[in-house]
DNA sequence: GAGATCATAGACAGCGTGTCCAGAAACAGT
DNA sequence: ACTGTTTCTGGACACGCTGTCTATGATCTC
């Protein structure tokens, strides 16, 4: 265990990270050579491999500090309440991903052949479906839905609008805005219009 | 355009797309090569390349197949009636699914660095945005919820389960079932269950 | 300042790529 | 069954990128 790490270090993974990530978003994933990586980063070709086994391993240590980042703060706001549905683990999502939004595109997006994406759907759903669990239990309700399509449906439609958003030219639409379309589209219904009832008919 | 295709042509295309589809699922898109490609469809290396120009161009061919032929399935169920809502177009893209469940399970996975699945995803909210608004107009209803994120939740929601549903173990459960959760989920709202009203608390 | 740690250039073998060729094989149409 | 056309094939080639190693210099920490 590194106490602090060393600063050179410090500075050279953080250079390589960036590097990758923009040049991810530029070229896409298959295009980006270690060159290219250590060109962009400005760092010697040999100084990478002294950090990382290859592009891959670096890929996938952006991901899970990423993926660590996100549960620390997820923790946070979790803990208080937990049978009760607010938005705020979504509207958490939706912040820490403003803070650093070229990486979720670049995992958002499926590259690295999607291994991002995947990693951060299970860890996700697996989440959602602890809550849903909980409330299910501390309700006392039979639920209609089998919770694990209700998890992934539910994760499924977070990051897609999560990625929708994250591509939008700015000004984006305000964070609150679209997290809570997408609570109110939980809670009553894909089609809940005024006037139009789907049973209707 | 060439009519009617030699049966040589048709033989190693076939071969080369169906041992890029099981490799990929093997080992990941990005560690899977050309040559494996060539040794698996038991083909000429040079023969894949008066074919493709490379790797890249042999899954942008897959990708585009399956896209082609889900397009006029849909066609057909989509046209007869437009306004009302069924789930006969998702129940079709299950179905088409289950016909070559490894071609969509390596798109839906991200290989190829998402851009098979942003294909997918592309196409699919487009279709679904017109179709929400040709309801919305048809109707004369006012929408609470703006439809470009209507749209992709719709359909990160339907991606998801369908990954969900394709990577679960055999037997899988009914496809009618799943398609009949996700309408329900769609009309009625996340939470539909006995007892269960989250405007309660 | 001293000792530890990190950065770097350059050299190396290895692998996969994409292109070319010339001969063999399989094809479609008559 | 014959013929002209198309496709398949192995082998050879240069090239680019990879991952490893070493020796030297630079920069950190305390």
């Amino acid at each position: 265990m590194t106490v602090v790490e060393d600063r050179r270090s410090r500075r050279t993974r953080g250079a390589l990270r960036d590097a990758l990530v923009s040049l991810v978003l530029e070229r896409g994933y298959a295009a980006v050579t270690v060159e290219d990586i250590v060109a962009a980063a400005d760092v010697g070709r040999a100084t990478f491999y002294t950090h990382f086994k290859d592009k891959e391993a670096l890929y996938d240590h952006v991901v899970s500090s990423v993926l660590h980042d996100l549960k620390e703060r997820l923790a946070e706001v979790l803990a208080p309440e937990d049978a009760g549905f607010t938005g705020q683990p979504v509207a958490e999502v939706f912040r820490h991903a403003t803070e650093q939004p070229d990486a979720y595109r670049m995992i958002l997006r499926g590259e690295g052949d999607g291994r991002g994406l995947r990693a951060f759907e299970d860890a996700w759903s697996t989440t959602a479906h602890e809550t849903f669990s909980a409330r299910v239990k501390a309700n006392a309700v039979r639920p209609r839905v089998d919770l694990q399509v209700l998890a992934r449906a539910w994760v499924g439609e977070q990051m897609a609008v999560l990625l929708w958003w994250l591509d939008a030219p700015e000004p984006r639409p305000a964070t609150d805005q679209v997290v809570d379309t997408l609570v109110e589209l939980s809670r009553r219904g894909r089609f809940w219009a005024t006037g139009f009832d789907p049973d209707e008919r």
